[in-house]
DNA sequence: TCAAAAGTGTTATCCTTACACCCATGT
DNA sequence: ACATGGGTGTAAGGATAACACTTTTGA
């Protein structure tokens, strides 16, 4: 099947990550069958033949004549399609590079999205689609250090990259892959960074062992006429330990999402987009262990939270389940505006590093 | 002139925010030309009486059948026009809002723009287009306090905003601009926030105190065919000293791009990018103030610098102009590896606000 | 009474800030 | 000699991390 000549086109379209913490879970909207309005089997070609995942994140194509702004335009259509209304929202990326949806080798058009962040309280999903939440460690499983730090990190991630990178030919681009490792996956003196999400996952797709990485060999054979690669079963089974496939390089762009989540909650309140008017100071430790995946020290946590200004008690004291009933808190909105700069020059230029 | 059917389409373009330092200045490279490739007269339909500023960012489009990414795009053309090669790099935003360009209402095609920003080492100009360097607080002179505290911003914004903010009608809108002046210009308890470079440039805009607010009044009258609105001379002479105007959103473009370095300033150590190789911890403070706007202790920023490892002495001196001869550092790849994510839970929560 | 969670107190350590002071070089 | 910038020492204050410990409730 050769190459067509590729359409000199682009096409915007929307992904919306949204993001909802409940019961100690992060969450995030899927859509089951992949129903994204751009590719229509007219305009993706004939090379329809390979299975890709069902699994999907909200898309929406954006119109220009109905939408005064991006951001305008993903409100409109997350809420027909789902009936949430969004709270904090935010541009993530724009992912745009050849071959994100492979079938544009086959003549389809540049798929463009614009990724967009919503974090939201979790209401029940009402509307057209067919959204559902499901737990972003599916997605991610080596991500959720709660318990600990999750077996597969020890024996399979770790191993396998090792021996992959060991194996590359060429001197630097060996070198500079194992760095890359250590820093992504704290093998060497560096400890385990909960923000590079993205790093770490594009490292597993290099190296082929998370299941996009096996689709897209297969697919690029298929689109050149090449025989279907000798996939080793092995790296299979590998793969069903390396968290749930997703549609396209939705993976890709949901692993831009969590890091940047996990960046921006310490700096930025955006927590308190997820939790309802008034909590306990164990709801608002859950929700932030839930997005960084790790476990936090509860006293310590409590006086940065409350010592720092960011939440007051209101009086009131939560109808709890079990033990000592909790204090409910507010956030204080106006902490937004008190960031003091601290006395000299630019704050913590330790953290440059 | 009435409003023509808005075109569907959306073009994407790249617009590159290419920074340098020198001489204690941070520049950004600009074209004095307005020559977008997208805005043909014929595109842009007739209504092109208006005058705009000449001074643009550089602009390309983006064609997807050449470029396999945004970034190798944006590589190709920069080096056309300017001979650079680019350093670091990094997606900003992406802007699509309606009537960036103006001239979208007379029937032009939405103008959707993918942001870089690209941190250089300054060398000569070469190639093909009209590109010079310019100080960038030649277009945001209330951001420079490496002086003290600017004048204009005591003299003229602070003032004149306030007394905008307080005559807005509605009682909701009128408080919370006023929040979010007090937060963006530090006027209430909150100190002069640096990175806040976008919102104080947003609210300038909409109290209509800058060139471009003044401009795109007019425009949207002469498109709609209203009379010129009277704007006050006293407006237009406020105008003056609040910077170089910049053609359509331009500057707001580029006042997102200075706040993200220097919120990258802090955590990242891109500012190696900016410099030669070996370079004098003076050097380094340097161009750390000229982008942060602001002057640091000097013994403190140096400690900071070297116990905290991003530097490393290499021995020789530099061949200086006056005073003491300094040694010459260079930075530490190495810290890339090394950042400890510190005992307990996610790194200093303490920042939240 | 026990388990479970809330909440308080205390300490060692490190980082930041702010001073004061000395060193090497060119003019 | 002195101006200019390079470079060191030290001490106060604050934030963090790691303890141990008490209190309040439901089952």
């Amino acid at each position: 099947m050769p190459i067509k000549n590729a359409d000199q086109s682009a096409v915007i379209g929307l992904n919306a990550i949204i993001v909802a913490v409940t019961d100690e879970v992060p969450r995030i909207l899927i859509v089951q069958r992949a129903a994204h309005s751009l590719a229509t089997p007219a305009q993706r070609g004939e090379a329809d033949s390979y299975e890709d995942s069902p699994v999907t994140l909200p898309f929406g194509p954006f119109d220009p004549s109905q939408h005064r702004t991006l951001e305008l335009g993903l409100h409109k259509w997350v809420e027909q399609q789902t009936g949430l209304g969004l709270g904090y929202v935010e541009q993530l990326y724009t992912f745009a590079d050849r071959h994100r949806d492979p079938r544009e080798q086959a003549g389809g058009p540049r798929l463009v999205s614009v990724g967009y962040i919503a974090l939201v309280r979790q209401v029940p999903l009402s509307g057209a689609g067919e959204a559902e939440w499901q737990n972003c460690y599916d997605f991610f499983p080596w991500e959720d250090w709660r318990e600990g730090r999750p077996k597969v990190v020890d024996e399979i991630i770790r191993p396998k990259l090792q021996l992959w990178a060991k194996n590359i030919d060429e001197k630097n681009e060996r070198e500079s892959t194992q760095e890359r490792l250590s820093i992504a996956f704290g093998t060497g003196t560096a400890s385990w960074d909960f923000d590079r999400v993205l790093e770490r996952y594009e490292l597993l797709y290099e190296a082929g062992m998370i299941g996009e990485a096996i689709r897209d060999a297969k697919i690029r054979a298929a689109i050149s006429g090449l025989s279907e690669p000798q996939v080793a079963s092995e790296a299979i089974e590998t793969a069903k330990f390396l968290g749930t496939t997703m549609a396209l390089d939705n993976r890709r762009v949901l692993a831009t999402a969590i890091g940047r989540v996990r960046g921006k909650l310490k700096y930025r309140p955006v927590v308190f987009d997820l939790l309802p008017s008034t909590f306990t100071l164990l709801n608002l430790q859950l929700v932030v262990e839930a997005l960084g995946g790790v476990r936090l020290h509860k006293q310590n946590f409590r006086r940065l939270v409350v010592n720092g200004g960011l939440v007051e008690p209101t009086g009131q004291r939560d109808i709890q389940s079990r033990g000592r009933p909790a204090e409910l808190f507010r956030f204080r909105r106006e902490v937004l505006s008190e960031r003091p700069v601290s006395g000299v020059g630019l704050p913590s230029l330790r953290t440059i590093g």
